[in-house]
DNA sequence: CTATTATCCGAGCGATCACTCTGGTTTGTT
DNA sequence: AACAAACCAGAGTGATCGCTCGGATAATAG
């Protein structure tokens, strides 16, 4: 006599039962999130199922979870893997000196992320359920948080707005952010063209830092 | 012999299979959608099967299934009837007047919407699949984007920017829309603070007018 | 009151799901 | 060569899923 009103119970294990230590086996895992991502992206999420991602991969459903726990662990995996890459690139560029071409930076490179591969990125973002990566968005986001609240506090002086820096960093990590990341969900053609890039630096530069110049 | 690898035939039908037209009717159909919203918000997308929403509703399997075609149909609905209540408040202030009072309408009425129901709001956007929702993008997201266009065009003369019209356009649609957004998913204790308006409002300004003031 | 239409119900069906378990194969070590 | 550890495989299991169907009940029309 179960109560089908009662809410199942999840185990909420979003991380690799191992690391593969063989090149054979790292293989093994490769396949696995790219056919996962395959999917994902041809498909949605709720068809990939980890029969069928094991199947596309040419591998063992054992195989699979040897290495992952359950379906959700292995598009956290694969958020993560695309995350760690576009901070990578983020912290190659100039990160420190003059505003406007931090700005820039921090603008072209987001761009670039998600242009890298849109159906991807798109079907990750929309996809796959948010409590899936909730935990990592307290890792990777918030570095590229307190990056962004070192270089404000660094260059207070020049600072036009008045609120708390804690709440200026905020906002503009967010703004610029979520902003391409709209335009990338809707209007993925923008992405390509020049405006959104030059209107979104104009825009920033023009809050962040007073009019003196033109 | 099914070939595990292929995708299973979607049927895609997002729309209510007919309207209650009793009384007794209207009743059951908003207890599904009240069950539905419940559910979600509590448990998520993914267990928030059919049976269940039809049992935590009241409402026998077979009555949803009069009224639904699938699962996906009763969160497409869900978020219909959100969207047009917040398009309604939208229409109801000012929409044309001084470049600033329209602003701060839209931005204030964009948090009011999303801080009505927080987590109803966080579930819709980050559980549901985004296809069970792609059509209704193409309705009301488009008459707040022409509303801003019809807008903007009406006082061109004010205006700073020199990129194109039509996308000076959007892309202040979607600034405002996605940072709110941002918030309300990541940080939703400073949609109550008095910040997030006044620098939203205050960076807008100073993006669409010559900076003439101060 | 009768006929018709609208509404409601839930047992049960076939499909699919996530995941386990047992046993075989490859790789590395000594 | 002998052994252990790492790796791979896939048939099968129990649970759950979305959804149908046939018939009961209530509202409305004539």
């Amino acid at each position: 006599m179960t109560d089908i009103t009662a809410a199942p119970t999840a185990k909420t294990v979003y991380v690799m039962r191992k690391q593969p230590r063989q090149r054979r086996a790292r293989a093994t895992v490769d396949a696995i999130l790219e056919a996962a991502a395959r999917i994902l992206v041809a498909s949605g999420y709720a068809s990939a199922s980890t029969n069928r991602i094991a199947g596309r991969a040419g591998v063992g459903i054992g195989s699979l979870y040897e290495y992952f726990p359950g379906k959700e662990a292995i598009f956290a995996e694969l958020r993560r893997r695309e995350m760690a890459r576009w901070y990578a690139k983020l912290r190659a560029g100039p990160v420190s000196g003059p505003p406007r071409d931090v700005i820039a930076h921090i603008v072209h490179t987001r761009i670039a992320f998600t242009s890298a591969n849109p159906a991807l990125y798109a079907a990750l973002e929309t996809e796959v359920p948010r409590a899936a990566v909730a935990e990592m968005q307290g890792t990777i986001q918030d570095d590229f948080l307190s990056l962004s609240t070192a270089y404000l506090a660094a260059h207070r002086d020049l600072l036009r707005p008045k609120a708390p820096m804690s709440f200026v960093s905020e906002f503009l990590a967010r703004w610029v952010n979520s902003t391409i990341h709209d335009f990338a969900m809707h209007a993925p053609a923008a992405l390509a063209g020049e405006h959104l890039a030059d209107e979104l630096i104009d825009a920033v530069a023009r809050y962040l830092l007073s009019t003196d110049e033109e």
